[in-house]
DNA sequence: TGAAGATGTC
DNA sequence: ATCTCACATCTTCA
């Protein structure tokens, strides 16, 4: 980069941080109070506040130009909340890094800020930018034969970098045969491949057709917002007339390959963040392969902005793109893939979903059958020719130990290679233990990581920054709603008081068996029928979602609906989800966790939530991803519907509330319902006698008995296939449940639910559920050690 | 096909 | 700071 001086200031900046007061009024508390600063004579105009205490960004959604504001902003800034009016942003080390590392120079950061601010930016904010912007760049990690080399035009700065004990320790040692290959220590490595890239080069990329798109993003912005466009485009385009190393030599040494993240964590800590791109279109080393896009398919807007973070110098960038489920991440993927062309890799967490990849690359881009080889347990096949792409799980690589000999062959190709493109789908499981031990020994040029909730509930988030890259691009759901790429949905949190009884007993109980309660409230359970009932009139088709499973069998038979969850055989889902999908009478299901990835249901267009994994916004955004592609969503005025049902004052009310906050903050607003309009009027409703209740909170006891013991199939035994749930559950009641609620919610208790529990019961108290326990600690203790 | 073991999430 | 439990998935082998 040619920004050279650290203590140079610019001139806007300058002029008007002579204005501003930089008084002491550390005190205040409320972040719209900024009134220790003066505001400019046209602040009407600009849209930013600028809190500099943490470094908080503000934005005024309402304002005319806030969408490209917002464009800017997502790239220098990590969104913090974007519900309806005001929008936060915050400042952090890693999203100035990503906004660097998309091209974004400092002078240019500081610029538009300025002109968005209603306020001169704070001086440390200014210095902060600067701090971590100016020196990115300088320093980058390429990998060359199969080995990683930190190289830069800056000698000195190599030679300050080798002082830190970090780098020093994963620096190769020069054996004989690299000597004489001619690496030699520091120094003397120039490169002309490396650093000569002309002019012409460095645009958007991708093939004609995928350049002519990214192209065309980057003047729909210009025309989109008229008299402001400059504001954003300029800054885009800003880098191809900057970035000039050309003459310069080129100084490197290897790193080893293990260490290569600590390194790269650590030049991020030194100052000195990394540059990775990957220069494809010269390298001659790696087999190009031949894959483009259909010329059918077709890319939407937010899929070619992201793209375009990606390419936007001519060269791939690693990095995270994040895009809500059912907004298109495989396609981007692909195209990605159709523009580097070099061998791919791709990581699954599902064996469906790697079928489902093979089938979208064959569907959008040109490949052959030959060209894609599956990884999995079942088939395990090579691509045809010197370059392909291979499609694979997560565990499927990180499995060392216990590999079929086969495997073991396979995976010896797969690390031995040098990829172009490494494609990890639903990231966020990447920095998981065993998985990203795998995402290391792969050796790759590119890594592009796609999910819809960068989110976890640990703090390994952070990890990513340094595994795969920067966030590169993150859309706005609501954004996406607006335009008809995903459903708009209205979301409830439906409070049902617990009943005397019940409450009685969550009180009494151990945490171990609070969850179980309120989850089994008749309250709920009552509301789930009442909704089901309702929403079924309006024509909707409904999923209800249940992590616990006693739970969701006992509500779909009440109920007398189909169920999946985990031990439900892989042909009986397929029958469910075929009767849901095609059945006009079959309109609701109950799915456990297994539905909350890679289940693809476009009928759905309402969700309950009956019981939940205590606070994971994660499974929260990505159950409402559920219904987000939902088939209706461009019909006049739909809405999909989303409602959590919560038992009041229980803890569970404490959880609902920490997983909305994902949701909350893409600009979901959760409506809270205390009564449902209608209900007292229902007269079928289950559960209303105090015999049945008690009932209930026996078998809850019951069954909280015997889940303490391992292994215990609740239906074990009646190894039935599809015929178990619909013969059993519905075969006849089917149509009762259609014609008369009564009758079959007396019939069904009475027949199956009877029957099943006892005998689930017997089995299970004939067992020792202490063991267990032990198991577990044991287990997490050694993975601990390791 | 089902069991067993490993792993992830929280 | 530490660690929870039930459920999911994947793999391989019998």
């Amino acid at each position: 980069m040619s920004h050279e001086e650290d203590n140079d200031v610019t001139p806007q900046a300058d002029s008007w941080n002579a204005t501003a007061v930089s008084s002491a009024d550390d005190h205040q508390r409320h972040p719209h109070d900024l009134s220790f600063s003066s505001l400019k004579i046209d602040h009407a105009s600009r849209p930013l506040w600028i809190d500099p205490n943490d470094k908080l960004i503000i934005l005024e959604a309402f304002s005319p130009i806030a969408e490209q504001a917002q464009d800017f902003l997502t790239a220098i800034a990590e969104p913090v909340t974007r519900p309806a009016i005001m929008h936060e942003y915050r400042l952090t080390d890693h999203s100035l890094y990503a906004a660097a590392s998309v091209g974004l120079q400092t002078e240019d950061i500081i610029d538009v800020l300025s002109r968005l601010s209603k306020i001169p930016i704070p001086d440390e904010i200014v210095s902060y930018i600067k701090s971590r912007t100016a020196n990115h760049g300088k320093v980058k990690l390429v990998l060359k034969h199969n080995k990683y080399f930190l190289e830069s035009t800056y000698p000195d700065i190599l030679q300050r970098l080798l002082k830190d004990a970090v780098v020093r320790e994963a620096r190769v040692v020069q054996t004989q045969d690299q000597k004489a290959s001619g690496m030699s220590k520091l120094k003397i490595f120039t490169t002309s491949t490396m650093s000569t890239v002309s002019m012409n080069d460095r645009l958007v990329t991708a093939g004609p057709r995928a350049a002519a798109q990214v192209g065309n993003r980057v003047k729909g912005l210009g025309e989109a917002g008229k008299a402001d466009a400059k504001l954003f485009t300029s800054v885009v385009d800003v880098e191809t007339d900057e970035i000039d190393e050309a003459d310069d030599q080129t100084y490197s040494f290897q790193i080893k390959d293990s260490l290569k993240e600590d390194v790269k964590k650590r030049c991020n800590e030194l100052g000195y963040p990394m540059l990775e791109e990957y220069d494809f279109k010269n390298d001659k080393l790696n087999a190009d392969l031949d894959i483009d896009l259909k010329p059918a398919t077709l890319i939407r807007p937010y899929q070619e902005a992201s793209l375009s973070k990606m390419f936007g110098n001519g060269r791939a960038r690693s990095g995270i793109i994040v895009l809500p489920c059912g907004a298109g991440k495989t396609l981007v993927g692909v195209t990605a893939a159709c523009t580097i062309k070099k061998s791919c890799l791709v990581l699954c967490t599902s064996t469906v979903s790697v079928m489902q990849w093979k089938q979208q690359f064959m569907q959008w881009s040109n490949v052959t059958d030959k060209q894609v080889a599956v990884f999995t347990s079942e088939r395990k096949e090579k691509f045809a020719g010197e370059s392909g792409i291979v499609i694979s799980t997560y565990s499927m690589m990180a499995n060392t130990r216990n590999q079929s000999q086969e495997s073991k062959r396979m995976m010896d190709f797969l690390t031995s290679r040098e990829w172009g493109f490494l494609l990890l789908d639903e990231v966020h499981v990447a920095p998981a233990q065993m998985f990203s031990r795998v995402v290391n020994t792969i050796k790759t040029h590119t890594k592009l990581g796609l999910t819809a909730t960068l989110v976890r509930e640990d703090d390994k988030i952070v990890d990513l920054n340094h595994m795969i890259g920067p966030k590169l691009y993150e859309a706005n759901w609501q954004d996406l709603a607006a335009q008809g790429h995903i459903s708009t949905v209205q979301c409830a949190e439906v409070r049902c008081k617990m009943t005397p009884e019940f409450y009685r007993h969550y009180l009494q109980e151990d945490t171990r068996k609070k969850p179980l309660l309120w989850c089994m409230n008749p309250t709920k359970i009552q509301t789930c029928q009442f909704l089901v009932k309702y929403h079924e009139e309006r024509g909707d088709k409904i999923i209800v979602f249940s992590d616990n499973v006693f739970a969701l069998e006992k509500y779909a038979i009440k109920l007398g609906k189909p169920f999946i969850h985990g031990r439900t055989s892989q042909t009986e889902r397929m029958l469910v989800l075929a009767e849901f999908r095609n059945n006009p009478k079959i309109n609701t299901i109950f799915l456990s966790k297994v539905g909350d990835t890679s289940i693809d249901l476009p009928e759905a267009t309402c969700l309950i939530q009956i019981s939940s994994h205590f606070g994971s916004r994660r499974q929260e955004a990505q159950r409402l991803g559920r219904i987000l592609r939902a088939k209706r969503r461009n019909d006049e005025g739909f809405n999909a519907f989303f409602y959590s049902l919560v038992s009041e004052d229980t803890e569970e009310m404490h959880y609902s509330t920490k997983r909305q906050q994902f949701l909350i903050d893409q600009g979901y607003a959760f409506k809270v319902i205390t009564h449902l309009e209608g209900i007292d009027e229902f007269t079928d409703l289950v559960y209303r006698t105090k015999e049945e209740q008690e009932k209930l909170l026996q078998d809850v006891y019951e069954a909280n008995e015997a889940d303490a013991e391992p292994g215990t199939d609740i239906r074990g035994g009646d190894g039935d296939l599809a015929g178990s749930v619909t013969s059993m559950h519905f075969g006849k009641p089917v149509a009762v449940a259609s014609k008369s609620q009564t009758t079959y919610s007396s019939a069904q208790s009475s027949s199956i639910g009877a029957g099943s529990v006892d005998g689930r019961v017997q089995q299970a108290s004939q067992q020792v559920p202490v063991e267990r326990h032990r198991v577990f600690v044991q287990r997490d203790k050694g993975k601990k050690r390791a």
